[in-house]
DNA sequence: AACTGTCCCTGCAAGC
DNA sequence: TGCTTGCAGGGACAGT
């Protein structure tokens, strides 16, 4: 399931193979992937369009036009944004296809249709796309330290695994990366950030920080069946060192001793290890 | 404010 | 083997 780590890759890829080039030809398959507007609106803000960055906040990819519009992608579940030369095969859920002035084409592929692409006016935003303008702070793409997450966290008796889910708190991080930064902080996930000292705050801030960038590095996690993968249709590797997230019923590999446990906290599935996690 | 439940959708796994 | 059922998951939204 693409979180911000996987997203940033995604974004990266974009980068390098998106911006600067022209946009000529575009087709929608399942309308429901434009639901937002409509078919003909997304092939009419992107048709004849040169994409001008590849920017990220949250999950939200963001490729500002020079019409002034900004095309926005959303992956959710299951979605995958995929390069790959004109006229080739492609694969089963491919429901927007961009036809590029170099000959290649990019592809969003999304078997569950939980994701999205709309072309939105950055100016309005709010009535646009609401969910974007509300989005919380970016731990990675902008200025973030223990005093910002104190302010983001505000007065609360929310616990910190709701918390940490809820995208207008922090932004981009999903169950997977939420788990493994609460065992890294070795907080429980049910633990009421109201309980939180300063110390305890610096801590995860840190975690926060520190599992998402090395998620980046490691190109994200791929794993089950919503199979993430990058513009290049490669894994990533992050799954490797997953600590509790899909290890339930296991020995904690940090102390040796706890079993992780598997609990619901905020209606999702939640890995933690009681021996760690305080 | 904060909680629970529902919906959207598909693929996979477990159970029969 | 082949069906049916249930579940996961991001996030908006409605109801309590």
């Amino acid at each position: 399931m693409p979180e911000l780590p996987e997203v940033e890759t995604v974004r990266r890829g974009l980068e390098r193979h998106l911006v600067g080039r022209r946009i000529e030809r575009v087709e929608v398959g399942r309308e429901r992937s434009v639901r937002r507007t409509s078919r003909e609106a997304v092939i009419a803000g992107l048709i004849d369009t040169v994409v001008e960055a590849a920017d990220r906040r949250g999950k939200y990819l963001l490729l500002p036009l020079d019409s002034g519009d900004t095309a926005m992608i959303h992956l959710r579940m299951s979605g995958q944004v995929l390069l790959a030369v004109g006229g080739a095969d492609r694969p089963a859920h491919t429901h927007v296809v961009l036809c590029l002035d170099d000959g290649n084409e990019a592809w969003f592929v999304d078997p569950r249709t939980f994701g999205e692409v709309v072309v939105f006016d950055p100016d309005n935003v709010e009535v646009e796309l609401p969910e974007l303008a509300r989005l919380g702070v970016d731990p990675i793409a902008e200025p973030f330290d223990a005093p910002t997450l104190r302010h983001a966290f505000g007065a609360t008796s929310r616990a910190l695994k709701p918390l940490l889910l809820d995208q207008h708190v922090v932004a981009g991080i999903g169950n997977i990366y939420a788990d493994e930064i609460l065992h890294r902080a070795r907080l429980r996930p049910d633990r009421p950030a109201s309980s939180l000292d300063r110390r305890h705050l610096a801590t995860l801030q840190r975690s926060i920080v520190d599992v998402l960038t090395e998620a980046i590095e490691a190109g994200g996690s791929t794993l089950g069946d919503a199979q993430y993968v990058d513009l290049m249709g490669k894994g990533g590797s992050y799954q490797d060192v997953h600590r509790v997230y899909g290890r339930g019923g296991e020995r904690c590999l940090t102390c040796a001793r706890g079993w992780i446990r598997r609990s619901v906290t905020g209606g999702r599935g939640t890995q933690w290890c009681p021996i760690c996690q305080r």
